[in-house]
DNA sequence: GGCGGCATGTAAATGGTTACATGATTAC
DNA sequence: GTAATCATGTAACCATTTACATGCCGCC
């Protein structure tokens, strides 16, 4: 135990959460998942997700097998009985849920006011031309759930921008 | 020059933006206006602001001046024309303010599969119930722009909570 | 004149990014 | 059979957190 009893970062807690979903799988596949993921809060590179995975595992929360291809050694990760409690853990965390998260649009409009209204106009107006852009790209494609959860807040945020005409004047 | 060209990281941006607001601020007045924010993004820990300050004056953005008080040091810092220009750079990079972030809920949703239905209304409505009492918490009082940004923020993710019933099934 | 809290840091541990190295597989 | 790409890592660097150290100030 010791560090297996540890609350979970996100970064793990997804990590968990993506091996779960799949039964089992290589580090490389997740790194595959978080690359292709439209938020560019993690970038899935292998010099966070091998060590990563390989955190877990030695904290029981996660068993390699070997999934034995050529000479070279190849692990599959599945989740573990205590993997699947501290994953449950993390994932029902709703007093982290309802935290704010980073949104980078938000730390900006804060300070918007230090350059002058025609700039804060034309930026704004930017932001809105480029999340209808991001809007419309597809995400997520073969799973709806995720695509469902994505649309709902791409369309939240296209109303949230919407109503900031304040900071416009 | 040589990284003085490089981009600001979000809380470099933030910082900058603080310090110029500001006119001219103490690491310490700095730390605590992170520390204060409804944010849990960052901490506003004095391990991370001193040397992040420092090492803003040491690519030229920021300039310190003794602000002698007592026998022992202390420094005030303004933005210089270097900072605003780099500053400017940051708050006004749509790209960067149209991505999608770092949020804690919508990262959850994408694995809520993975608990059964019943646990999954409860979920949601705990997290409903908190960003509630969030909303009613005051917050950038004296800053009537940032608490018309931070109540339209709140307002868009309550609209979001209450559009997510097709993940209670 | 000592005590509590404000203010200014620093050091060790942690974890992520970038860049690199190299083995295996596929397309041609 | 060889170039491109897929796959599996590792190492150096960098930033942040946590914990600590210490100075200074105001009050009682």
């Amino acid at each position: 135990m010791e560090r297996g009893g540890a609350q979970l970062t996100d970064l793990e807690g997804a990590t968990l959460a993506e091996i779960a979903t799949r039964g089992a799988a290589t580090s490389y596949a997740i790194a595959q998942a978080f690359a292709g993921s439209p938020s560019e809060y993690w970038s899935g590179s292998a010099g966070a997700v091998y060590p990563l995975i390989k955190r877990l595992a030695a904290r029981g929360l996660l068993e390699a097998s070997a999934a034995a291809a050529g000479r070279r050694e190849r692990l599959d990760y599945r989740i573990t009985g205590a993997g699947r409690a501290a994953l449950e853990g993390w994932l029902l965390d709703a007093q982290r849920a309802a935290g704010m998260g980073f949104d980078p649009l938000r730390t900006r409009l804060m300070h918007l006011h230090l350059v002058p209204p025609e700039r804060r106009t034309a930026f704004l107006d930017e932001v809105r031309a480029l999340s209808r852009d991001f809007a419309a790209r597809p995400a997520f494609v073969g799973n709806p759930v995720a695509m469902k959860v994505h649309q709902s807040w791409t369309t939240a945020r296209a109303k949230w921008l919407a109503m900031l005409d304040f900071l416009a004047g």
